[in-house]
DNA sequence: TCTCCTGAGTCTACAATCCAGACTCAGAGG
DNA sequence: CCTCTGAGTCTGGATTGTAGACTCAGGAGA
């Protein structure tokens, strides 16, 4: 992504805006390391707690606000010979922001990790690594000279200069 | 991305975790809201704080905060005949932010906005629409089932179950 | 039966942030 | 000299966050 020319004022108002959308959900360190540890396979109240050392008060506030949002789900669940338990597994929804989060991960590796990266990716069948790219319909990766941001109409606001 | 199987910890800690890294520097709303205006080409204090409407001793800090991170830098600059000002530009490791955010918003676009997409990513030379994908080295989507999770042996935490 | 343990929370009192809005300050322009 | 603009700082009340104790229910073990 090339630097961008100077603007007054984002073309797409917050209103409509789908990335500040999802800012509103998830956009606050505590529920981010919950997803952290949720996308690692963590599903339970108290190991979400000693994962990542969050008073329980705002755990259990986070995880209310993530089941609102369609981004977890509450389950009651019982093991055999076990009494019931509550299990907060990724619905659909949640399991989707697997894209970003890997995203994110890997400009961690590049600019906080000295290029170092704890996880990678890898095709099961090929053996291949895997990585985030901005790529066309056909795989091919885009070039950062190359790339133009289209406004659909409807949503844009008169330019201000 | 499929369902991970149950696990009570973190195999990676939060020390080693580039992601949860990344979150210190960017994981709260404001922060992120900047960021989505610098996106857009804004640069200047005013600016920022019209756009979105934050607080400006919360502005203030928070761009001190990103310049600290080495995601934007402040740069006096002066147009013929004016006084100096300041500006904000993303650095190129702010730049390189665009990749995860441009994943965030597809995934906005997809659960939050009804399928409506305010903003589309087209190459300039051919037409094509660009997105945001998992891609093997030649380019080929990774399908959520054949995606295997590796962690490097050094920075693996024994595992608890 | 009685007691202990665990999972899943809630409660409380104190601390740290946030916020709206007023204020400051320097350099043009009229 | 007065006003405007950009780029901030300051203030004090309102909101959130925090650590840690407490609750409550259902098994398990003695």
């Amino acid at each position: 992504m090339a630097a961008p020319s100077l603007r007054r004022r984002s073309p797409v108002s917050l209103r409509d805006c789908n990335l500040s959308k999802s800012f509103e959900l998830i956009g606050d360190r505590w529920t981010l390391l919950i997803l952290r540890s949720a996308f690692w396979g963590l599903r339970r109240f108290d190991d979400f707690q000693a994962d990542i050392d969050v008073p329980r008060s705002v755990l259990s506030n986070r995880l209310a606000g993530l089941i609102e949002s369609g981004i977890m789900e509450r389950r009651e669940y019982r093991e055999a010979g076990q009494r019931a338990r509550v299990e907060y597994p990724l619905t659909r929804m949640g399991q989707a922001l697997g894209l970003p989060f890997m995203a994110m991960t890997a400009w961690g590796d590049k600019w906080l990790g000295g290029g170092t990266s704890p996880l990678t990716l890898r095709s099961k069948s090929t053996g291949q690594k895997f990585s985030v790219a901005l790529v066309d319909e056909g795989g091919r990766r885009a070039k950062g000279s190359d790339i133009e941001m289209v406004i659909a109409p409807r949503f844009e606001r008169k330019r201000r200069r």
